[in-house]
DNA sequence: CCGTACATTGTTACCGATAACAGTACGAAA
DNA sequence: TTTCGTACTGTTATCGGTAACAATGTACGG
């Protein structure tokens, strides 16, 4: 018979383990099932109701979200896979990403993976999975990741959060993002740019590419060189660092703030003056991009709804689609003091 | 009678929902408590374990820890406060807990707090107490956070992740941290030291500010100024830009790298230069700080192993303590170019 | 060859909720 | 007053595991 624990748990301060629903159906001598019905917001006739509340009123009940999930099979948990969350977008991306599903009333599971590491992927994958969660989010948007999504079937719907750029890169020439910092540089007129990108593995990496090279072929341009770096600003440095005397470009496109912070240090060293000599873009608008010497010219981006879009579209597969995913705002361009025209002819060290 | 569920699930690609030790155990003909102990590795007869493994090979189990966290009253998770997730610290810290957490088989559920909303704060923690977790870690060391921990009774094991300065304050001057920034300085020749804090409200905040004033004190000198800004590049760039003419310091400690950028950038506006007029100190050593211009100098905190810490002490109050806490690496000075000798004599914009 | 100790396996109960269905109370119609 | 439909309420089953105990099998000593 059930109904029948918990009785003592000592007069001391606290409840050791919070009632459930049987205790408060004993304390208010209803059936459990009356209980669950009223937790659930159910009709029933107004005295029950206030012999339920009275009883929780004593009682101090919080519902037992595990027991739940056991029976309806839903955990109202998401998985989120997610890397280097030490970087100013991620970052961003889960604090969307959670905040979006505390209001919808899940929560986020967060893995932070080894990136390039597949066994690490898969192994994370497997551990997730024994939580019967409702789905699966991935913010690392890399080959090996999207291989694993495609592949595997988890049961549960499992998406992998799609990059600002992803549905832009085949539009015109001056869409927001990368494309408008080509065209704003080639106005200043630039017409040899360097693109320093992320790693090739990386989506996002590969997108920026694609809107480089698109925006520069819109105005009859090749790119003066790409060279990849890993999103940090050392790699971009030493981009800069190994480029052949004479090959330094008038503008340097980085993917990231990150790597344009690098390429300005790099061009310092090498004695020249940024913009009048080479003019340096970012991509982020991180808070602190203001505030680099020179100011850097870059688009922002809103990573914080990006975060929320995927959780959102992500519970609109699991069928609690109470929104709608919103569209992404477009980038917008941030021009600060990184460029300016191109210079007319000073030497090129 | 249990073990009659699940029987058909089509001939299609993948079982919907993966099998249960019921099913194993029909598939293997044994009990589904031996499936239980087999899962578990207890000791049972070869004959039993085989073709247990046999079924096991067949059915593709996964074990629901759902239900297992309903009868043991462990659910193998953790709840994680956090905040700003998008910073370089806080960020790594999450990452080190989160990969500390999957090692011990735990998974971290994060909250991300908008801070300084107490609302926001009490809402977060009912809502994580839902989901049963075996414990709480708050990565947010603020005031407010700390006093909803030590009042509250949360049922299960909960701390509030220490910060690395918290058991150096007493100490002598010269300990790792901001006292070693200061004793640097002062080596120098540097007597007017000011400090840009982060908010009074974080405790870290305040332990920079204090073992700022003790290695002062130590050398018999007091700060020629304390701003308070935000940890923000932009909330340093304005305390320096509203400092009096004729008291700008020799010597900037800004409590974290950002605020030294904005520091560093306010100074180049005001015509000051780094480090001939003006040497300037960060704490953390961000990646991007070595390409600051100029590198700045600073001290490298270990993030990610706090994050690890933190885990692994509550860990082993939650009584899952394999490991013991490990020491944290002591904080090491970074000496790069933002900081010089005291200017002998330049005026003073 | 039988009884007992011990190792292994099987059965039933339980965790705390919801689902499905049975049972009861009440008001309206006959 | 009786009957019936409707609206609640109560009872039992269920989710997928583990716990506790009962039952069986095996090994060994007498």
């Amino acid at each position: 018979m059930p109904g029948t624990r918990g009785a003592d748990q000592g007069d001391s301060t606290v409840a050791r383990r919070s009632a459930t629903i049987y205790d408060i159906a004993r304390a208010a001598d209803v059936s459990h099932q009356s209980v669950s019905r009223y937790m659930r917001g159910l009709d029933m006739r107004r005295s029950t109701k206030e012999k339920i509340e009275k009883a929780l009123e004593t009682l101090s009940y919080r519902p037992n979200l595990t027991a739940r999930a056991l029976i309806t099979g839903r955990s109202h948990r998401i998985g989120a896979l997610t890397h280097e969350v030490n970087q100013y977008g991620p970052g961003l991306i889960i604090q969307g990403a959670t905040s979006a599903a505390r209001e919808a009333g899940y929560l986020l599971d967060v893995i932070a993976l080894d990136m390039g590491d597949t066994n690490d992927l898969n192994q994370a994958l497997s551990q997730l999975l024994q939580y019967d969660l409702d789905g699966i989010l991935a913010f690392a948007s890399t080959d090996s990741v999207k291989a694993v999504f495609e592949q595997t079937d988890f049961g549960v719907p499992a998406l992998v959060a799609a990059e600002e750029e992803d549905y832009q890169v085949e539009t015109s020439f001056d869409r927001p993002g990368v494309g408008q910092l080509v065209s704003h540089l080639v106005g200043l007129g630039h017409e040899r740019l360097l693109h320093i990108g992320g790693p090739e593995t990386y989506s996002a990496a590969r997108n920026r590419l694609r809107a480089f090279e698109a925006a520069l072929a819109h105005f009859g341009l090749k790119p003066a060189g790409v060279a990849h770096g890993d999103w940090s600003a050392r790699s971009a440095y030493q981009a800069v660092m190994a480029l052949p005397i004479g090959s330094v470009p008038t503008a340097i496109v980085a993917a990231n703030d990150q790597m344009a912070l690098g390429a300005i240090h790099a061009l310092g060293q090498r004695g020249l003056r940024v913009p009048e000599d080479v003019s340096v873009t970012g991509v982020d608008d991180t808070p602190e991009a203001a505030y680099f010497t020179p100011a850097l010219t870059t688009i922002r981006l809103d990573f914080k709804e990006q975060g929320k879009n995927a959780l959102v579209a992500l519970l609109n597969e699991i069928g609690d689609g109470g929104e709608h995913p919103s569209f992404l705002p477009a980038p917008t361009l941030v021009l600060r003091d990184s460029t300016g025209p191109r210079s007319t002819g000073a030497t090129n060290p």
